[in-house]
DNA sequence: ACTGATCCTGACCGATCGGTCAGGATTCAT
DNA sequence: ATGAATCCTGACCGATCGGTCAGGATCAGT
């Protein structure tokens, strides 16, 4: 072996962290009935009895690889509560770089999403609280203080419009496989142009624009899309 | 066996159909490879031998299932076609009966979902070019005549809207579960309130509304101030 | 009554499953 | 050097996996 390694225990730590690795890269790609032990411990490099030294049953490797993960859902609020430039900007930013992690960790979303789908109610509840539930709440409180100080309608539930971003992000992530195939959909490949629109229409809605109401927000969506003559003057409805 | 029945080709279709029947809700509930043919066979009430008769592989078997499933996605969009109402009240029924069928479907939702996470690059393509990919063609071609009327902004890409519609729908099923317990979140387990708030946002943005647009698009337009208080409203049916 | 086709079953197959076990390395502390 | 503890392995276990097979029913056509 290496002569750098400390000793017996580090080389260990190393181990747990390769099966743990392997672990998440196969129960992500094909649910934990559809992974093998000795998959696992193929890929991860070492024997099928070692991982079951480290982990004394297939469910506890997996209960450790979710717990791995929620160390790792922490999403960036701070520029979206602190940080500089307008409401809509900071939203933008924070809609953009939600999306980017989910697609960066991939795996470990794919993973939660699959449990999502394995889970009954009483493990919800566990991950609803343990994992989700500070930093959404957390979001909402931001958006509700968006309310007070006037930056977003008060008649709104906060919560709802939370639900509606991160959703249109998870459903974005799971379904582009999908979209790629769309001829309607020229964002597929582009999730920076989608994350502009989702933000313009979270804004300032999907009906016709009346006079410019003196919006500096940003410019106008640039990538991909078919460029649809500007809503001069909403015709009469025929 | 009953005596209703005509001859043994029907008494094999009611056969193969409740092996279908099983196989659905066993895929839906733990997935591919979570699920053995004996536990399908048992659950079907046949030997498993049976089974392989009537479905050679258990992939065909699996196929069987989805391509049934296929059948079953048509979307209700005549209404929103040509319904009767303004152009948002259809949306919000539209919205609605979408959220309705997923739910309604639910083992079948979740295979589809599931399938989603399964799939390589591949077979990405067929579901979407055989599955999904009419009905989201014609709800973007409606969304796209709703912008040649005049009834929603022309500067959008009716795509990105149709995604984040059914998106936020189909992410409210799937999260539903985690969404009960969140504190901040009261439409959990109110569907209808939670399409409401999805269409408002929709059509209206989150920004403040400015005073008076004049605008006769929609009925509800509550007369001066909004009230504060979020969600709670009386469910309104279509 | 006989044939051919389909439906369905219990028994069975090799392979693989999750998990165990005894023991060889390796390392730390003494 | 030695004992204790941990790491890791090949060999192995019973159970179950997907799938096969020969054959007993049951039916339609003749």
């Amino acid at each position: 072996m290496s002569g750098s390694a400390p000793g017996h225990t580090g080389a260990g730590g190393r181990t747990s962290r390769r099966i743990l690795a392997a672990a998440e890269t196969l129960f992500a790609e094909h649910g934990f009935g559809g992974v093998s032990m000795s998959a696992i411990a193929m890929r991860a490099g070492v024997s099928k009895a070692s991982v079951f030294h480290h982990f004394s049953t297939k469910n506890s490797l997996y209960l450790a690889v979710l717990l791995r993960a929620r160390q790792d859902t922490a999403i960036h609020l701070q520029n979206l509560e602190s940080g500089e430039g307008s409401f809509a900007t900071r939203l933008s930013g924070f809609a953009g770089n939600h999306l980017a992690r989910l697609t960066k960790h991939k795996q470990m979303s794919r993973l939660i999403l699959r449990e999502l789908l394995r889970i009954g109610p009483r493990r919800a509840r566990q991950l609803a609280e343990h994992v989700f539930e500070e930093n959404f709440r957390h979001f909402v409180t931001i958006l509700r203080s968006g309310q007070e100080s006037g930056e977003l309608r008060a008649d709104l539930d906060p919560a709802a419009v939370a639900t509606i971003l991160l959703g249109t992000n998870v459903f974005f992530f799971e379904a582009q496989a999908l979209l790629r195939h769309f001829r309607d959909v020229s964002f597929a490949e582009n999730p920076e142009s989608f994350t502009e629109m989702l933000v313009d229409i979270l804004l300032h809605g999907i009906r016709p624009r009346l006079a410019a109401p003196g919006d500096t927000a940003h410019g106008p969506a640039p990538a991909g899309g078919q460029p649809v003559a500007p809503a001069r003057r909403p015709r009469a409805r025929q």
